[in-house]
DNA sequence: AAGACTTTGTGAAAACCTGCACGAGCGCCT
DNA sequence: AGGCGCTCGTGCAGGTTTTCACAAAGTCTT
């Protein structure tokens, strides 16, 4: 069996494996070469005893009484996500959040080229976006399957998703990013990831709603308590 | 007590609220004025259980044997998210991103204005994002307290974000949706939730990754295999 | 070499979330 | 009015995630 799908990542860990990886480059920077799981948590703003149960989940990689050997660990942590080598992707939907994605320096620094981007619209085709001329949609199938990409960035107006969705996964994409307020629907076995930006705001606004809420609420009990002892 | 702040939502309840608010928006534009959990869920692609369960931490809403009035709930909802006034928003950070942001119209439409876009590269300032001339950070606390702001939203360098975020906090801003690659600390009372686009991409490219593996093991079994029948 | 010290890996408890199943309440029909 | 059918609200069981706590396993000092 091969070694990386020895056990599966709980969903609620593998959501931290980034972050751990990017932490850990940025201490090899500084010149680290080993950390310990409290030193880390400290970086990561999370329980040590979470960071160690994380880990754990790729293999007994650490060294009791040492710690973890950042490069190491850096490795393991990559090759568990599929990250050491690159991923080619497509973004579709050349619109504003599609060009701002398609020049998003992150996405090409931590190891994802970008090999095309599509759109319906004539007056955005043929125009250039991160370094790549925008290509009819029609295109896509083409692309996807000379290059052999199999993640796709959605970032089409809500109208059309639901079709340039149909289109990835017809063409061989298995995995999207989906970026538009949207539910979409996917065959069994294609992973579908959603980034809602308004929803977002709209769970910050709930926090900053309860403060409001919270203050006006002593507000009104000191006043009525000044109306009792009136 | 504010009707409001009877309970407090559970975090995995209320990340759902946004969406549920949307389709109810959507099923409103197509004239229906009622709904049942089992409808919205379908919409939702969730569970009709936990679409019930996650509105009655809102209250009592829905009427048995009959459903939820649309209407109604997109309003009690609305109250609960603090999304029934319009949030003024700033954006700090005027780079790629930030500009895409500003641009952005889904902020806008769901209840979020922007009232600020900051930086402080000489050549960005005075230029128009979205509607917005950009300013010097330094301009930052002006605004923020005349327009009453109390979300801004990170979309600087890296190098840069925790000053911004320090400057945001000591501004007045209470909550923070941080597009930075970055861990960031923040005061006992803010909030700061996260987006790492980067990140994203890793864990859909693990799932891709798991695939390619699983393939090469059955391969690799079924070559083993021929070279014992052989 | 032994003892002190450090840090991992993990069992077990606690907290949180999901989904089922069903009682309770409402409208409609006769 | 009473019975029927529908759908909400929720207790409970099962699952997942987090946190604690500690034995195991290493280093370092003497």
């Amino acid at each position: 069996m091969s070694v990386s799908s020895r056990r599966k990542i709980p969903e609620a860990a593998l959501i931290r494996l980034p972050m751990y990886l990017r932490l850990l480059g940025e201490v090899t920077a500084q010149g680290v070469s080993h950390i310990s799981s409290d030193q880390l948590a400290e970086l990561a703003a999370v329980n040590a005893a979470k960071v160690r149960k994380d880990l754990s989940y790729l293999g007994s990689y650490g060294v009791r009484g040492v710690g973890y050997e950042v490069a190491f660990l850096s490795y393991q942590i990559q090759r568990e996500l599929g990250v050491n080598h690159e991923w080619p992707i497509v973004i579709v939907g050349a619109g504003n959040l599609g060009q701002a994605l398609a020049n998003y320096g992150g996405f090409v620094e931590r190891g994802f080229g970008l090999v095309g981007v599509f759109d319906t619209d004539p007056s955005k085709i043929g125009t250039h976006v991160g370094g790549i001329c925008v290509q009819h949609l029609d295109e896509l199938s083409e692309v996807v399957q000379t290059r052999g990409v199999s993640i796709g960035v959605l970032a089409t107006p809500a109208a059309t998703a639901q079709e340039a969705v149909n289109r990835l996964v017809r063409a061989g994409v298995g995995s999207i990013l989906n970026f538009v307020p949207m539910v979409l629907s996917v065959p069994r076995g294609v992973h579908i990831s959603k980034v809602d930006l308004a929803g977002e705001l709209q769970i910050l606004s709930y926090y900053e709603q309860q403060k409001v809420n919270s203050l006006s609420h002593i507000q009104a009990t000191t006043t009525s308590s000044r109306v009792v002892s009136a």
